[in-house]
DNA sequence: TTGAAAGCGCTAACAT
DNA sequence: ATGTTAGCGCTTTCAA
């Protein structure tokens, strides 16, 4: 009833009695590495005969020889994040360059489960991995550097100084940049929403926060949970709930500026008007919330391409030092942040 | 300098050592298709010992062996488009249980690249694929089809009838969702911008939209270039440069809805007051637009989740039958509806 | 129920 | 510059 179809695949040896020479000559002169070696006459010959009979060599059998898989791993900690998609562009089009192609593997938020998505991967001989799951101590990081697997880390790095090569933000930077913003506004008590310290990214906004803020409030920190729109509400609201006034209220992502957005009209207040709120990311489509989100925007794309760059050339010599490459944000001014109420509603955030 | 810290994998001889049997009844107890085959007592042992090694099959060897990756292919549109994040972790949720690997592959929006990245996958000795980038007629799907390579299709589909199993949404239904929403809300000139005929989407939904509205003016049928923002924009833009006034408009997805916003807010229009707005597909995020979208949801991880499904079906039996699997969509009212503007404004839309 | 042996398609060391 | 040979690690007949 089906059609089998089954076109048999073209092998090295087709090519090689194509053209009337050996299968190792046909490997060398279609190999870039080992082309020099093969007379150029010959070389053109397998080309042309490998391309009329769609010769393609068989993965399996190539990796089985050269433990090579041109296939590299990417862990990710929620694909739902909009922020990753732009990223993920980046690193495949640095990969693509390179002849590689990239397992995409989903985390979701829980880290237990990472172990067991590298053992996945790493079963898939994976060259090397993209990793932008680390925790400040992170044991598949650990594990990767123990084992000598190659890895580059995105977005979040480890704490201290490690020799492992890193593609971040600078976050403390881009936290400046929206603190620096809302004080020339005119605000004096402003909030953070710390992401989880866990992570580097939580850990440096937090502190570019403190460092920013010379004034600021052990009060009017609050640490979420997660990188998500319910921790954001949660925090928000435990925020509100404190007695301590604020006027704008700086969150560590743009998800939990979007749950800060839920907990505010959850409680009727009206956003910039009562609280301006900043995001970090500048995710897509963040500028078409209500009210458009003003934002810390990051190198998304960038960030991928250099990181997808970095691990190609540490597949290519396992020796190169590991570097980090910290790329600047930016701010982005929306309708999110405002000058604090003239009215003095200033103390109206306490209840 | 560097660490080699190569730690040498542990192959099934070594397990055959250890347990004191031959490689191949190692092989057989490690299968579950062969397990059967094998004594009892020895396969515990065998299983305990290489749990002891961390022994894992080499997919390289195995894979030139049986000809099988246990590795999927799926190609996307547009990853940047936030409907795909939740089908694509249904597809995964789907290939996991079945362990099997998806390799996710951006088309990017240009079809002639379509033939090049199919190349890659079936390079890389993709088991099967999952398109959610085909055509009403599709040169990729033909030669999937042609050679025999197991297919599914999902959102997207040929056009007629054809051997090839499918998960769609019931688009015709949707948009009569849509509609008759409208019409409920007292809308009488409604226009549709729709998606790319080139596309079964595009196509259904035009179709759902002719019959759900036995009045519609043909004037008020634009078609998008393609499923993007900018493209409702240049849609609507052209609509409101028309001369026939309408009320409301059924955009063909939720990006081209998006679009017609940043179009009214150019000419100073107001959502819905001037003109209401739906979408389709409920992508995440547009809950929180200004204004909220009023759409059709889809259900996208369900959609994922049943093509994997499908496909693992095909390839565990090469000979099962097609199907096509239509899934029900359900309306989400939100706020860029309302009821027209009483004081005759309906005729503003044309200038 | 288990072992022996062959071979999947390719590459790399060695030989010429 | 090209051919010969061996073998990567696994699965699968075939034999016992």
């Amino acid at each position: 009833m089906i059609k089998p179809g089954k076109t048999k695949k073209a092998t090295i040896l087709d090519v090689a009695k194509a053209v009337g020479v050996h299968a190792s000559t046909v490997s060398r002169a279609l190999n870039p590495q080992t082309q020099h070696m093969v007379a150029e006459a010959v070389a053109e010959r397998i080309a042309a005969a490998s391309r009329r009979l769609g010769y393609t060599a068989d993965v399996f059998a190539s990796g089985l020889r050269t433990r090579r898989s041109n296939t590299v791993g990417v862990l990710i900690p929620d694909i739902m994040n909009p922020v990753f998609p732009p990223i993920l562009r980046g690193i495949e089009d640095a990969l693509a360059t390179a002849g590689c192609t990239a397992i995409i593997a989903n985390a979701e938020g829980e880290p237990q489960r990472h172990g067991t998505i590298l053992d996945r991967l790493l079963g898939r001989r994976v060259d090397g991995l993209i990793l932008a799951t680390a925790q400040r101590r992170d044991a598949v990081v650990e594990r990767c550097m123990a084992e000598g697997v190659p890895v580059v880390l995105i977005n979040r790095t480890l704490a201290g100084k490690r020799p492992i090569s890193a593609v971040v933000n600078d976050d403390e930077g881009g936290i400046k940049l929206a603190v620096d913003h809302l004080v020339a506004q005119g605000h004096r008590h402003i909030a953070h929403i710390a992401g989880p310290q866990a992570l580097s990214t939580g850990y440096a906004r937090r502190s570019g926060f403190l460092a920013a803020l010379k004034t600021a409030d052990p009060a009017l920190i609050v640490e979420a949970a997660a990188y998500s729109e319910t921790a954001g509400d949660a925090a928000m609201t435990k925020l509100l709930a404190g007695k301590m006034p604020f006027t704008a209220v700086v969150a560590a992502n743009d998800l939990l500026a979007l749950g800060c957005y839920d907990a505010l009209a959850r409680v009727g207040f009206h956003c910039p008007r009562d609280i301006s709120v900043t995001g970090f990311n500048d995710m897509p489509f963040v500028d078409r919330f209500a009210p458009p989100l003003t934002t810390v925007r990051i190198q998304h794309y960038e960030m991928g391409r250099r990181a997808g760059d970095v691990l190609m050339e540490h597949l290519r010599r396992r020796d190169t030092a590991s570097v980090t490459i910290r790329l600047e944000p930016s701010l982005v001014v929306r309708g999110s942040t405002a000058p604090p109420a003239a009215s003095g509603r200033t103390g109206s955030a306490s209840r």
